[in-house]
DNA sequence: CCGCAAACCTGCACGC
DNA sequence: TGCGTGCAGGTTTGCG
C-alpha cells in the first residue's frame, strides 16, 4: 500500500508505541524479504532503546541507542501490526517492547526490505545515496525540477516516479499530482515550464499533505488489531477512476506504459 | 538516455 | 465451485 504518505503515517503511527521504549525481543520468523533481513538484527536490536523514529522517503527509519538505525521499506504490501491479538501468516519480523507493546511487519509479497545500518552510515546507505529531495522538503522546487528534467524526452509520469529526482512518489500520488496541476503525463519531463513545474510543486504539496492528514485521522483505525491502513481511495480524483467523469465534463483516462496504469483526463490536462 | 520487459511473490477480482 | 488470467501501492537489472 505504501507511498510517502503511508510511510509517514506508518511512522506516527509507530511513535507512540516505540519511542523510549526497550525493545525485549525479537523474533524473525521470515527473513527472506527483497533483501534478507541482517541475521543478527534480533541480537542487535534486543536491549536497545528506541531514540528517535523518522522517515527518508519511502523508509521509515528506527534509531536505537545502540547506534544502528532500523530501515524498513514496506514494499507493495507491507504494513506493521500494532498489539495483534495472534500472529498470521506473512507476519515475518515481530518486535515486543518491555512495556509489552508487539509490532508484527506483514508483507505478503515480501517485496519490502529490512535493514540495520550503522547511523553514522544512514546517509551513505547506498539505497540512499542516489535519492532526489524530499518532495515535501525545501528542495523540491521548479528550479530543481528544471534542472533535474532538462533534456529529458521521457513522460513527467515516468521521470516523477524516478527516485533520483524526487524521492518518495508513488504511481497514485503521481497521477493524483499531475491531474491537480492539469498537467498531461505523456508530456516530456523537459518541455515543461518553469510555471508549470511551480504549479506541479504546489500540487505534489497539495496531494501529500491531503493524504497525511487524512492518514493522521485514522490512526486510530490504524492501531486496530487488524492493522488496516488503506491508501483514501475516496479521495482521489483520477487513480482508479478509469471511465468515470471528471469535474472538468470529461472522463478519466487510462494506458499503461512501463508496465504501470496512469489515469488522467485527457480533457483537462494539457 | 529511452522504452520496455522481467524479476522478486502473493492475493484478489473477474470471466467462463 | 473451481480454474485460468490479469492486475496490484516498489525497486532493480538488463536488453536493444
Amino acid at each position: 500500500m505504501p507511498e510517502l504518505p503511508e510511510v509517514e503515517t506508518t511512522v506516527r503511527g509507530l511513535r507512540p508505541v516505540l519511542q523510549d521504549q526497550r525493545i525485549a525481543r525479537v523474533q524473525l520468523r521470515r527473513p527472506d524479504l527483497r533483501r534478507a533481513m541482517p541475521q543478527d538484527l534480533g541480537q542487535r536490536l534486543t536491549g536497545a532503546r528506541v531514540t528517535a523514529l523518522g522517515r527518508r522517503a519511502k523508509y521509515g527509519l528506527i534509531d536505537t541507542d545502540r547506534g544502528d538505525t532500523m530501515i524498513f521499506h514496506l514494499g507493495m504490501s507491507g504494513r506493521w501490526r500494532v498489539d495483534p491479538a495472534e500472529l498470521l501468516p506473512h507476519d515475518h519480523l515481530v518486535i515486543e517492547t518491555e512495556a509489552g507493546r508487539r509490532l508484527a511487519l506483514n508483507d505478503a509479497r515480501r517485496f519490502g526490505s529490512v535493514d540495520l545500518v550503522p547511523m553514522a552510515e544512514v546517509e551513505q546507505w547506498a539505497p540512499f545515496r542516489a535519492l532526489g529531495p524530499e518532495p515535501l522538503g525545501a528542495q523540491f522546487t521548479a528550479d530543481h525540477l528544471k534542472a533535474a528534467l532538462a533534456g529529458r524526452t521521457a513522460s513527467i509520469k515516468l521521470l516523477l516516479l524516478d527516485q533520483k529526482i524526487v524521492a518518495g512518489l508513488g504511481n497514485i500520488y503521481v497521477c493524483e499530482a499531475l491531474y491537480e496541476s492539469r498537467i498531461s503525463p505523456r508530456r516530456a519531463g523537459g518541455s515543461l515550464t518553469r510555471p508549470r513545474l511551480a504549479r506541479l510543486v504546489e500540487a505534489v504539496h497539495l496531494v501529500l499533505d491531503a493524504a497525511i492528514e487524512a492518514g493522521g485521522s485514522t490512526l486510530r483505525d490504524y492501531a486496530r488489531p487488524d492493522g488496516e491502513l488503506g491508501y483514501f481511495s475516496k479521495q482521489f480524483k483520477v487513480y482508479g477512476r478509469e471511465g468515470q467523469p471528471c469535474e472538468c465534463g470529461g472522463t478519466v483516462a487510462r494506458y499503461a506504459e512501463g508496465g504501470r496504469s496512469t489515469f488522467w483526463c485527457p480533457k483537462c490536462q494539457r
